[in-house]
DNA sequence: GATCGCAAAGTTATAATATAACGTTGCCTG
DNA sequence: CAGGCAACGTTATATTATAACTTTGCGATC
């Protein structure tokens, strides 16, 4: 889970504006919400917006260890907990693995298309998985709290230069 | 198969039935493929069948010692990886645990709902999560290969017993 | 500007989950 | 009944995550 390859779905575009706009966004949202975005939190932000590929925890500590800190592993969690309580990463079950948030600053859900070939991830928002899943929940009599969705499969990239399918 | 749905959250439903009709499923689906269900995957199954709660890896190591295996960690994960592989029980990401496959031997996407305070797990089949899933995907130019849906909230059961809401 | 209180970060240790690697057993088949 | 292979036993270790306590440093108040 360490490659490199900072292209979304789409070969052009511009992945530095991708990080400067997150950073901007996360510093307004900490503010707004009266918290810190410390120097080793906006690090391990940056680090994990390096790409759009899912990184693990362990992943960042060289990284963390290269910019001076301090880092055994609580270092990186505690970061990585506050970026989720921000709404500013979100974390992969499947994979034990966290992405920074597309649209971070609204209250919404994550849905994960997560290429299983180059490892690419894109977050969703779609108000028909959320309905769909919200009556199916209802009929059963349950309150939705929190919800888990990730598709694991082919982004465009990796159907087009693959010759098995 | 609504009905089915429901009847983890129902109190009266008769749990020695579950079992034993997962167990003989069992029996016909690995025989049908050709698979051999020994005795430590029968158990196994068995064991993760006797509540309608995922369970951990390492809850089903004593159970196992006592019936007199060995009970290395090894032991266990192969007998999971064998009932996952025959579409037998799902491994649930968000918890680290595994639930039996409450309709096994079609093919089919398995759906979540997973109670945060009892803990009682739902497999719901549901083609508007699923065609909603596609939908999204193909719009993204994304084909799917897995999906990895769980819901957390509150199950009938424990709505009603709750008095903060 | 000193100091107090608290949130953040440092540090050490360990828990919880999962797999690698290799040896042994025992079933099926020819 | 021998040979091959799948299953299981066994030991060790990888990977992911958290507990618990100490130290640092920011920022509010005096």
């Amino acid at each position: 889970m360490t490659a490199q390859n900072n292209i979304a779905y789409q070969s052009d575009h511009d992945h530095s504006r991708c990080i400067s706009s997150a950073l901007q966004q996360a510093h307004e949202i900490c503010k707004a919400n009266g918290q810190r975005l410390t120097k080793i939190r906006e690090l391990v932000l940056k680090l994990i917006w390096q790409s759009h590929k899912p990184l693990g925890a362990y992943d960042l500590l060289p990284s963390i260890a290269e910019a001076g800190f301090n880092s055994a592993p609580p270092t990186v969690y505690r970061a990585l907990d506050f970026l989720q309580e921000q709404g500013l990463v979100h974390r992969l079950a499947s994979l034990n693995a966290f992405i920074g948030c597309t649209h971070p600053g609204h209250c919404h859900q994550g849905y994960f298309l997560i290429c299983s070939v180059c490892g690419t991830t894109a977050e969703l928002e779609s108000n028909a998985i959320s309905q769909s899943i919200g009556d199916c929940a209802q009929q059963a009599g349950f309150t939705v709290e929190q919800q888990n969705v990730e598709i694991l499969g082919r982004c465009p990239n990796c159907l087009q230069t693959d010759d098995t399918h």
